[in-house]
DNA sequence: AATTAAAACTAACAAGCGTTAGTTTTAATA
DNA sequence: TATTAAAACTAACGCTTGTTAGTTTTAATT
């Protein structure tokens, strides 16, 4: 009875795991993706991910074929994601000062989703070697497309006759900024917050 | 005669060199942040700083203490003279538009007058050592005195009644990223990109 | 109870790291 | 021309790096 109690407590441990991560590669992908927005992809070392995971450095591999793989696997997964989306936004029909809020939406999301791994995006994507091209590719789509539904707006008469590169720029930065930032506000209405900064974004703080 | 000439060559090149930099210290310091911003500080090597200078490593020593001490001068040089500015910006009597304009046009300045620098100030200040809490401390300042005048031309009913801390984090993550993005812009006539930026960021970009 | 596959381990590798010690070269000054 | 100080050099140090090979442990399946 106690045996039956004790390997049922096991089995719900494992479930609880498997919850929240799908594979032990998923586990280390994770938890890398937190050491590296801490210190920077190149300052974080096997050994460290290792010891935050309470194993040793080979048993990584395992389960990885490199250091090399553990980056690709971030930054890739989360720039598809941007990619993608923002097809799905600039083929819609909407105006464009509701496409520019759909993208704020889109950053928010992945950023609370994906906390940790919007540092690697940012700061350590020249780290990549083989997949270097394939990312700068996605990048060099998502910018154009952003670009695209700015200088429609412009046309359009929905947003003012300015530098589109400027409005560009300005708004982008603030949105790649988002993960320096979300983790500090506890207890955040994401909702409110989206609507908030869209606001601030698009029709500037002036009174 | 001719060994006159060649002399007096000679010192022109000293002289040109000495405009360029004041010391061979100066040289490394600015040879490392160009180093720095392409792979960030934990990737650079010695060697690699040596090799960008034509000399051997070991050379370096005889001009700076150790790694951390090139990238301690590159940062918190650069995070005083923000601090510094914005101590002069926050205590005149302009308006609080006007004093964010000159926020904008403090950071345009010394990003385009240190265009290497900045990255590591943004990327990689988690890597001081003794200087860290000074700089935390300087870059707290900052913000305060940032947040500080928002909160002013809220209350001036100069800006809108929104949230002062999205705000302020808008345009300081637009103003940090300016080191992304000046230097991909030749020809930039600067005053006029001040008035751009200022004008996207303080009336948005809705028609 | 025996088998199997997954996932951990130990031990070690070759290469690269920041840095030091001691020496030689360079170039200006007396 | 001899002296001096600055700035380069060679050689090496102890340590850390990513990674591999081979072995043992763990835990589920037959």
């Amino acid at each position: 009875m106690l045996q039956i109690l004790v390997s049922s407590i096991i089995i719900s441990i494992t479930n609880l795991q498997l919850l929240k991560y799908e594979t032990r590669k998923d586990e280390i992908i994770q938890t890398s993706a937190i050491l590296f927005q801490k210190k920077g992809y190149s300052a974080v070392t096997m050994r460290d991910i290792a010891k935050a995971m309470g194993i040793k450095a080979a048993s990584l591999y395992n389960h990885i074929k490199s250091k090399q793989e553990i980056l690709s696997e971030i930054i890739i997964s989360l720039a598809e994601q941007f990619t993608e989306q923002m097809k799905i936004i600039k083929n819609s029909n909407d105006s464009s000062i509701d496409k520019l809020r759909q993208i704020v939406d889109l950053h928010v999301n992945i950023t609370t989703n994906n906390q940790f791994g919007m540092a690697s995006l940012n700061n350590d994507w020249m780290h990549l070697e083989n997949e270097l091209e394939y990312y700068l590719n996605l990048r060099t789509n998502y910018e154009n497309d952003f670009r695209g539904i700015i200088e429609e707006g412009i046309q359009g008469n929905e947003l003012i006759n300015g530098n589109p590169e400027v409005m560009l720029f300005s708004i982008l930065s603030t949105l790649r900024s988002l993960y320096i930032w979300l983790p500090k506000k506890e207890d955040l209405d994401i909702e409110k917050f989206i609507n908030e900064l869209s606001l601030v974004l698009i029709n500037g703080i002036n009174q």
